[in-house]
Formats: structure tokens, sequence, C-alpha cells
DNA sequence: AACCGGAACGGAAGCGTTTCCATTTCCAAA
DNA sequence: TTTGGAAATGGAAACGCTTCCGTTCCGGTT
């Protein structure tokens, strides 16, 4: 271990290789302009020594961080932790580095923006579910860092989604080829993300139009995200006179809130009532839930390559968007229409 | 938007405000020796102008990076999530950044540690959930970067953890309160960290012991971490001829895996199988699971203000442990054992 | 043999801060 | 007033790298 001593700089490398400095930097930045024997020499003498060149003083001097910042609303989800490990994955492989940044709330997410603390610090950054303010991107525009969006919806910017209309057709269309008539909807929404239109609500309404279902307000509850808020909606849904025989969740997550209540009621799955929700989160698998899968590791997958190719070409690839397809998966939570138990 | 020029640099601000750099310097770093009236000025300036400092050329300048390393196996489970989300809260709070290393395997962790490209990136990194071999500790503090560890065991660096031993007795003693005496374990190991005794493991053993209980080889079983797995080792404990009336499950998504099976297999919970597992992980309480219940968020929280203390008093408080308290949470899955309905 | 274009290479000039050191300023004590 | 020293300042010297530019060194041309 004789490297204890004073950390080496390149200098330092550039002298024990015999070349000097600007050659040990190309070599070590594996630049052209350096024959193949140097190169080696140099990279050999930087190995051995156990030497990398220092971020903070290449960034200084070369303009660029080698970093690019991640910005996502709740880490702890499965959906966002997945996307996220997957965008940190392909862009250290790349050889950069991921900045988080755990913005939760509207305000939180406004005062990073304020502050813009990744001035200076990224090269782009990525944003994980939710839309930026066009000022918010123009002022990052400005100061020239790159702008990715992950599993939002669609943006000015590039953009990787999937398709939530699609994905509640999805849902709700398996339902009434069951047979379903009487179909409940727990709509989930963030209370801390600004409202949008969702496709998963308009999925709801129009495949009912299209099956010539009339639509009954009672069926739709609204919820704030998260299980245990689907447990109480679906509380309200079964105090119905006229209870749906089945109910399509926006998300797994309140489906399984959903799945308590009617479990604790007595009803069974899907004898009684069936059940489908959205995402695919393993804990569907656990549940027997049926639901429709969304490809969250490709989402970030291919939202890290958009950076990359950001950074590579300076130009913005004209407003890029990559929208990845859904698919149902069916499992036990759903079965045809009971006959009706009540004599009409 | 007059920023639109080139960037501004600590000199300008200076001109600007009327003073040297060094005296800018030291009033945007809040640093002592400026008077109240020459900071207010120089603020006043530096925010008129949306200026902030660069960190690539403070960095090289002062030697610190402001950059924490956040090392972690999963991010996108649950309990890794949410360490991570309140690591980075309390850090960037106290304005520094976080760097996120999604190290699965082992390799990628010995590869990891290897290129230490965290070297001159961070000031100290932050290694949840798996130890540090000594190896590699050494490296780290030779480079001077500090190291502590959230959610593992102990360890010779700063750490904070719960106790996995008093843990499993928690829910083992739970258990056996409840009369059960054939109790199954489903222990679980994560086939991508080093094996190493488990306190949770122990646990079973030893309240087992306690309570007069002989040993059944038979009622134990191991399987990978993860939900799925969990289903297939409960699988293969009500194979058992003497199945058990209650099981001890590591972790709440081994134990919603057995959960399925035994609901699958036609039997109920808890009438006529008992289920505790441990984490209290939010989708224990939609499955009603009794679990002990484990402070995720405030290990985070701790091990954030241990690297706080490093950096601030550059001395190292002495090998500083913390360990967190774990407690029951009685739900619906357990309850006191069924009158045997054979007759014996 | 003189010449030429290009690949390799060396080195100095920044990049935007921090910090040490030398000065200047300011005030209260003498 | 004079004066000693603390507080406030200004500025130059790093910090460790990238890059531009001028040289040197080749092999192939004419």
């Amino acid at each position: 271990m004789a490297d204890s001593q004073r950390n080496l700089t390149i200098a330092d490398i550039a002298r024990l290789a015999g070349v000097g400095v600007g050659t040990a930097s190309r070599a070590l930045n594996n630049a052209p302009g350096v024959s193949a024997a140097t190169r080696q020499r140099v990279l050999a003498v930087a190995d051995q020594h156990a030497y990398v060149i220092s971020p903070d003083a290449s960034g200084l001097a070369a303009g660029r961080t080698g970093r690019i910042g991640l910005v996502v609303p709740h880490i702890d989800r499965w959906f966002f932790g997945t996307m996220v490990g997957e965008i940190e994955s392909v862009l250290r492989a790349a050889g950069l580095d991921v900045l988080l940044y755990d913005v939760g709330g509207l305000d939180d997410r406004r005062e990073f923006f304020e502050q813009l603390p990744a001035r200076k610090k990224v090269d782009a950054v990525v944003v994980v579910a939710f839309p930026v303010e066009e000022a918010e991107r123009q002022r990052l525009t400005l100061l020239g860092v790159h702008i990715v969006a992950a599993g939002g919806q669609h943006a000015v910017y590039p953009h990787v989604c999937i398709d939530d209309y699609v994905a509640g057709r999805q849902a709700v269309d398996h339902l009434i080829s069951l047979g379903h008539r009487s179909i409940g909807m727990i709509e989930a929404v963030d209370p801390e993300q600004p409202v949008r239109p969702s496709g998963r609500t308009a999925a709801y309404h129009r495949a009912l139009a299209d099956a010539g279902i009339a639509p009954d307000p009672d069926l739709v509850v609204t919820t704030n995200w998260g299980g245990i808020n689907g447990a109480e909606a679906m509380a309200r849904l079964l105090s119905l006179s006229h209870r749906p025989t089945a109910v399509y969740a926006h998300s797994d997550e309140v489906a399984a809130g959903a799945m308590r209540t009617i479990r604790r009621t007595g009803l069974r799955i899907p004898e009684d009532i069936s059940i489908v929700g959205i995402d695919d989160h393993p804990m569907a698998e656990l549940l027997d839930l049926t639901t429709v899968h969304q490809p969250v590791a490709e989402q970030g997958r291919a939202a890290a390559g958009l950076v990359l190719d950001l950074l590579r070409n300076d130009t913005p690839p004209a407003d890029q968007a990559i929208t990845l397809p859904t698919h149902l998966v069916v499992r036990r939570s759903t079965t045809s229409v009971p006959p009706t138990p009540d004599p009409s």
C-alpha cells in the first residue's frame, strides 16, 4: 500500500509515464491524438497507482460535470424506485454519476426548480413522473442543461411513458368482456401532484360508453393514492345499494387496499366481486390480482438512453417521445359476472 | 431575463458589489470575517443575478466535494427506497448532494469498491444494509472519505441498525404466548449478500428453547428473499405430515408469499394457521399481517445525522453505534392455537 | 535529397473557487 | 491625541484538469 502518499495528480502520472500532461490527459480520456503504445503506458501507470482523474478539476476545466440529476417524487414507492434503479444503472454504465433529488410535494418541487441546485451541478436532469412547467423548462434550457422525462405524461421535451388510456381500456375492457355491466372505478389522485386529465379515467368512461353501458356517477369514487385509501374508497363502493360486480382501480396499491375491504366484509374475490388494477406491482402477484402490466424498468432504460443521446449529439433530437406498450395480466381476482342472486 | 449572458463568476459578483473576490467568497459561504453590511450587499447582488457558486471550482479549491455517496443494494425495494429517501432528505437540507449507487450483486459491489468511483467524488459514503469489508473500509479511510452504515449489522465504523435478535424474539414470542408449540420458520437469505449469522434465526431457536419446545428441523425452511419464494417455502411447510400451527417469516414480503400459498390451499388465516412477519412493510397493513415494526425512516435519518457529525467534527466520533427499537404490531394474521382437531 | 502533410506530443493558459497573507480600517483604551 | 490590536479586506497563489497551439517526428512524394 504505497499510495498513502499525497494524492497523485495527472502531472505525476505524466511524469511517471514519461509523457506530457496533455498526452496523459488525452490518454486517460480515451481521446484521439495518442499512439496506442503511449496510451497503454499511461493507462498502465495510472492503474498501477490507483489513480483516477479528479472529477472536480475535470469538470471545471472541461465545462461538463459528468453528472445527471434525477428528480423523483417518492423514491420509497415501487414504481419510482424501480425507475430510478434502472436509470442509475445505465447511466453509471456510461460513466455518469447520478445525483438524486427526492422531491415529494408540490412546494418542494417548485422550490427545487427555484433554487436550481442543479445549476452547474449536472449536465442534464431526468424528471420522473411529473410534468415540468414551461417556465422551469426554459430556465434549465437557458442554463444549458438538458431535460428528459420518464413515466409521466406527454411533454414538449424528450420523454418516455405508457399510454394511460390504453392501459385503462385493457383493464376495463377485460371486465366488460367477462360480462360485467356494473363496474365501479376507484380513481386515484396524488394530492401532491398537479391535477391533470387522467387517461385512466377517460378510458373507463369511454369503455362503458362503447359497450353501451349507462354511466352511473355513484360507481366512481376518487381517493388519494395509496393502499389504505383504496380500502376506504372500496368501503364507499360497498355501501351502495346497488354495489358493482366488478371494480377497476387506478393502481395495484389501491386495488390491494380495496381487496382488504372486500375480504373483511366477507365477500369473496372473484366469486362475489372482481377487481382489476394497473401497474403489475410485485405485490399483485402475491395478491393474485389481475392487472395491466406496465414496463417500468424499460421506461427507465429508455429514458436513460435519451439522456445519453442528448449528451452525445449536442443537438436536441426534436422532442423525441417513446411510448411503451402495456398488457393485461389475468390472475385470480377477476371472473365472469355472477348470476344475479336477487330475483328482479 | 438578463442572465442569458455569459455565466457570471465570483469575480463579477465581487466587482458588482464593490468588494474583493476574497470578501465575496467569504460572504457567499457564510464564513466569518465579513461585516454584516458587506455580506448583505454581496448576497443581494448574487441573488439579483441568480448567481450560485460553481460546485466544481469550489470543490477543487477547497478540497471537499459537498457530495455524499449513497450505496444501496436494491433501490426498488421498499426498505431501501424508504431509507434512501430519508437520508437524501436530511442531507439535502444540510446543503449536501447525494450521489446514488444502486449496487445490487456481490460482484457489482466488489467492483464498485474496487474502482472506487467515489474517489474524489464524495466526502463520505453511506452504505445501506450490507457490510463493508475491512480492506474496503481501510481504503476509503486512506482516501479520506468517511463511512457510515445504515440498516445493516454491527460494524467497526459508525452505524445505525435495529437488533435483529430482539425483533425476531418479539415475533416468535408473540406466537408462543398465543399457545403455539408447533412453529415453522421461513428463513430468508439474500443470495447476493454475504451469508452471515442472522439474529432473526437465532431468535427463533432461542425462543423455542426458552419455552421448552423441542426443535424440529423440518419446521425451518430456507429460501431467497422475495415474496414469491416465500410462497414456495410455505408450500414445503404445508406438505409436512405435521404442519405447524403458526409460521414466523423473516420478512413481510416473504410472509405475503406464504399467505398466498395458505389461502390457495384453502386454509384460513389465522383460524387454521397464524403467521407473523418482520418489517411492517406498508403491504402488511393491507394484508392484515401481524408483524414487527422497524423504524426505517428513523434509521435513515439517524444515519444521515451521523454523516453530518462526521463532516463537522472531522474527528471520527469513536465508532458510534445507534440501535433503534422495534415493536410488535398485532393485526389479524395471528390468533391462539386452534384446538387440535385430530384425536391423538 | 528536399519537401510536405499529418499524427504525436509538450506545455502554457485558463476554468472559478478558496485561502493564506499582507494591508487597511476602526475603536476603545491610555 | 496617540496607539495597539481586532476586524474587515484585497489579491495572489494554488487546486488538478482540458485544450489550444506550436513543435517535432514520420513516411511518402516529387
